[in-house]
DNA sequence: GCCAACGTTGGC
DNA sequence: GCCAACGTTGGC
């Protein structure tokens, strides 16, 4: 079992948005960059466990935690030209983008900011420090855990 | 295959 | 809205 970080803007997608999606799951599309797509396709699997993180936005941190409940299939936006998420250079046969299921699983108590991840050592390591920029980064079982200890109510 | 130009992400 | 960092595109 891995631990990942997914990134969205509370605007366009919130975990508020997942929480009411039906089942609480939600098809998790429109990535559009290969070093994710990758992680995505060859290394997200059912039962993983994901740090949902609000990017853009007042309080940019980690809010939530969610659960693979499906592993990579084709995206179906790549296909759709009313999407934004539409790419004309995708084949249908052998489609270039994909994406996964997560069911919301819970609240953190408190927001894990993004400043408070940087200035804990013990997460210095993340790519979310390293790499700001990458929107599905996979994340270390200790740094999983002591991310959800900071967010215990104190 | 190099690299300049351009586009996007995302924190502030 | 600015801008740094990084990704992608396309001419050569």
């Amino acid at each position: 079992m891995n631990y990942w970080l997914f990134k969205s803007e509370p605007s366009d997608f919130s975990l508020d948005d997942l929480k009411k999606s039906p089942n609480k799951t939600t098809l998790w599309e429109g990535i559009r960059n290969y070093q994710a797509r990758n992680l995505l396709r060859d290394k997200v699997k059912v039962g993983d466990g994901v740090l949902f993180y609000h990017s853009q936005c007042k309080q940019v941190g980690v809010v939530g935690t969610a659960e693979v409940v499906k592993s990579a299939y084709p995206d179906p936006f790549q296909f759709d030209k009313e999407s934004k998420y539409f790419d004309a250079k995708s084949d249908q046969s052998n489609p270039r983008w994909v994406c996964v299921d997560i069911k919301y699983e819970s609240e953190l108590a408190n927001i894990v900011t993004l400043k408070e991840i940087k200035a804990d050592k013990k997460l210095s390591e993340m790519v979310l420090v390293k790499q700001g920029r990458l929107s599905i980064q996979p994340v270390t079982k200790a740094e999983w855990n002591h991310i959800l200890k900071l967010a215990k109510p104190k």
